[in-house]
DNA sequence: TTGTACGCGTTATCAA
DNA sequence: TTGATAACGCGTACAA
């Protein structure tokens, strides 16, 4: 261990981090004055305070959260939970969630949720996750667990991704966008097929994201007065999405061309480019392809694709969990976004 | 707010977390006994052990973290920065790191670096991230950042997947890997070809992992008196992957087949094989591919790859990093994993 | 408006 | 081997 001096300085510089008493001691005040001062309280003379803030500067000062959260007040610190990262979908998503955080002076931890037990570590116990101030659950849906109690959220928590009735929540409108996909779909020439997302078995950890899509566009060909000619399902890796693909298309040939087919992600909208060229076929006369995500390789390919506005979507859920911080006791809220239907050559 | 009862319980249900307080209580023995049990210290008795240890199950405790962090100057939390997350590589080394820390009752949060700007934000301040008693950075090589002192690591600092000689590491051997590769390629007939992955612009906050494929792939062919007909370089991303594929495959074809391409990253092979199932063309007879990774879908669509012990560079980086926090003070230690060649159809 | 003193939940020290 | 008690850094009554 090196020398570890008690006070202040050594050779110019801070051996060990300044506390609110080294600030407190600098400015010439008591330590409450500079915690008065930390969070904005009323009760400070304006010079005081900026004697205050020039001695934090000085010393280049910043509190422990770890000792704020033991006085009884608040960390300033966000635990985001999310199933595991990777697509670009949850990096836009964090990228949302940060800046609001950030300008609010939150630190934010990111807990990934490789597999349900880690749901149930992150939040029955101890864990830094769950002493956070406020929770940010993206994408599962966790309403049954809510009801059933076996998610005691003792602080404040907000959906991402996802709605539940019992707490405050900021999604996608993933019926609308199945739903915009189907109202175009149905101008196309010939018949309709579908590709959607296998969700995961187990019911409460499940996502309702691609029965919300199926929902819509079923229910927009309805209103058509159309149906779809076949419906496959595939699950999220790039083995299957191309299996799935040649499935699809062996019976859209069968049945004859032209034909469009709403793949209920990117990935699997791109599988199907891949195999319609494979073909020799012509995409968008031959094949449509509609996708849903508008992933940042969709404009070059030109897929036709919903987009969603997924860092307005992380912003706003930050910001309901602010004022839940900020002492809004009020009853759940829902901020529905709605995605954008953006045409491009494929469909 | 409900009403917040300082003592023990009400209708069977705890209303407040148990503190050790009420676990010293519970178990008739001093907090210090608590402590003791809780951090495994020797000098206790059996008996009172087993008490300390009902009573604890008994009322649910669990230690409060910030508390700790507060009074002992651990908080048991490890912090792992992480370039973003969209690949299978960190989902695996995650699962290593986690299940390493996890073992030894630390808790693990991800700072995601989706930009170079957060490295400075995470470490320059308050944040948890610099809070944590330990910090795990992945990929990037960071020397230049710990040379110049940007980088003031005051807590135990390791890396992975990536070298310093400063500090702990647990890496691949990537010229280990380019050299397997290239051992395999000159015994295939034909030219050879390479894909490289483009590293970013900002040379504090690179990677070497592709430079470092590339050296050991060059020399394996050097030392067997070959060359490569050509090289290309490709961004991570599935749309210049697919435009890279068929820049190679246009030249190989118009040089004449058979040959073999070296891709650096899986993803890159995956596009090539595409390009070459599109054009007609047989692998493993006309195009020779050897990816790396090993992801997931390698085996089923028969690619010949490197495969990375990534699950056990992460457990061995974690236990660097534990070794360190229980005091070990010696000298920056290196753990170099070698990747292995896995040979399928497509070489 | 400001300073003092207490409490938060834990670890560490010291005496028993 | 154990129990009391002093820190740890901060928020906040309460007194001035």
């Amino acid at each position: 261990m090196e020398p570890f001096p008690r006070s202040g300085y050594a050779g110019g510089q801070i051996m060990r981090k300044p506390t609110i008493q080294d600030v407190a001691r600098q400015a010439g005040v008591g330590v409450g004055t500079v915690s008065r001062v930390l969070n904005n309280h009323v009760a400070v003379k304006g010079a005081t305070r900026e004697t205050v803030l020039k001695a934090i500067a000085d010393l280049d000062y910043t509190p422990n959260p770890h000792a704020r959260r033991i006085a009884g007040g608040k960390s300033y610190t966000i635990s985001v939970l999310l199933p595991v990262l990777t697509t670009e979908f949850y990096v836009r998503l964090l990228d949302g969630l940060e800046t609001a955080f950030q300008e609010a002076r939150y630190d934010v931890a990111i807990f990934p949720l490789l597999d349900r037990s880690r749901l149930e570590r992150y939040l029955g116990s101890h864990t830094l996750a769950y002493q956070a101030d406020g929770l940010v659950m993206a994408t599962y849906n966790l309403t049954k667990m809510f009801h059933e109690r076996r998610l005691r959220t003792q602080q404040p928590t907000v959906l991402v991704d996802a709605y539940a009735d019992s707490v405050d929540s900021s999604f996608m409108d993933n019926v609308a966008g199945g739903r915009m996909a189907g109202e175009y779909a149905v101008t196309l020439p010939g018949a309709l097929y579908a590709v959607w997302v296998e969700t995961e078995l187990d019911q409460l950890f499940t996502t309702r994201v691609f029965e919300d899509r199926r929902n819509g566009f079923l229910g927009a060909l309805q209103a058509a007065g159309r149906a779809v000619a076949a419906e496959y399902t595939s699950s999220f890796d790039s083995l299957t999405a191309r299996n799935t693909a040649c499935t699809v298309l062996d019976q859209a040939q069968a049945a004859g061309l032209p034909c469009t087919v709403f793949a209920s992600a990117d990935m699997l909208a791109g599988a199907l480019l891949d195999e319609v060229r494979l073909r020799g076929l012509q995409i968008g006369t031959d094949v449509r392809v509609i996708g849903f995500d508008d992933q940042p390789w969709a404009e070059s390919r030109g897929l036709t694709t919903l987009h969603q506005p997924v860092e307005s979507m992380g912003y706003e859920a930050a910001q309901l969990l602010l004022t839940r911080l900020n002492g809004y006791k009020g009853p759940a809220r829902a901020r529905r976004f709605e995605p954008r239907l953006v045409v491009r050559g494929s469909a």
